[in-house]
DNA sequence: TTGATTGTTACCGG
DNA sequence: TCCGGTAACAATCA
């Protein structure tokens, strides 16, 4: 379940997973993670989440980084392990759990300036207590692309995936189509604000959850109750049609009466 | 077997 | 430079 939250959650588990004296490597389709096998036998002490991407940090200095891209998942078992399942780049073990690390889309060694030129070109994370909301901002202010693909993009700030896109907007009665340059602060500030709030909850939730009524309800829903407006015919608060848009190449929905096109 | 999918990047043209 | 479009890649499930 990509979209930030299993990224999220996994670098903000309250016991983290990897805490073993072991980290063995393993390669069933004969891919590895390039230059894991250094990384064979030392502890993982920390994990860090930066938007979608996920670093490992490793008592040697480097730097495990992982993006689950749009399939990869992130198993965790008790020992003793089972075969790895489908494409595990890679396997880490403590001396209780294993943790597999399936399909993602990178899944790299990084040294301490491969990790800095990440993290330069990557937006304030939403979620971050060190995210700098301003330097958002200051990208969607003096740009002319429309504010749908800019909350998206992960340079201008990271963790909105493409249905928070669609709900955040919703939420805010935004046109995604509206121009970033249209933006005012008090809008980017509610706007960052709603993120904060929905990405929190599905950190907590493990799951993506942007309907008031399943907020205050607590637990998970079912999953079309989830969502206000995202695969949705109708719009839940006028009833009325809901426009399907295309976002590079993504779908997008918008509300025509509550969300009026600029 | 096919199609759709909660993602990213490189490259090109206007 | 900015911005939009396209293709490529990825693994899984219905």
């Amino acid at each position: 379940m990509p979209e930030g939250h299993t990224i999220h959650r996994e670098a903000r588990d309250q016991k983290p997973m990897l805490t073993g004296r072991d980290l063995a490597v393993s390669s069933p389709q004969g891919r590895f993670a390039e230059g894991a096998r250094r990384l064979d036998g030392h502890d993982c002490k920390a994990v860090e989440a930066f938007g979608k991407h996920l670093v490992y940090r490793f008592e040697t200095g480097d730097h495990l980084h992982v993006h689950l891209g749009l399939f990869g998942r992130i198993r965790k078992a008790k020992r003793p392990e089972k075969e790895p399942r489908g494409a595990v780049r890679i396997r880490m073990m403590s001396d209780t759990h294993v943790v597999d690390i399936n399909g993602p889309t990178i899944c790299e060694i990084l040294d301490e300036p491969g990790l800095a030129a990440l993290l330069a070109r990557i937006g304030p994370d939403v979620l971050r207590s060190d995210a700098d909301p301003d330097r958002a901002f200051a990208r969607i202010a003096k740009s002319r692309a429309p504010i749908g693909r800019l909350i998206m993009d992960q340079s201008v700030m990271a963790g909105i995936g493409n249905i928070y896109r669609t709900e955040i907007l919703w939420r805010l009665g935004v046109h995604p189509d509206v121009p970033g340059r249209a933006v005012d602060r008090v809008l980017f500030d509610r706007l960052w604000a709603d993120a904060q709030r929905l990405l929190r909850i599905g950190v907590t939730r493990r799951a993506i959850v942007t309907v008031e009524e399943a907020l205050a309800a607590g637990g998970r829903r079912r999953k079309g109750e989830r969502f206000n407006i995202f695969g949705k015919e109708t719009c839940p608060a006028c009833a009325g049609p809901v426009m399907k848009l295309d976002i590079a190449g993504r779908r997008a929905f918008a509300c025509e009466t509550c969300q009026p096109v600029p």
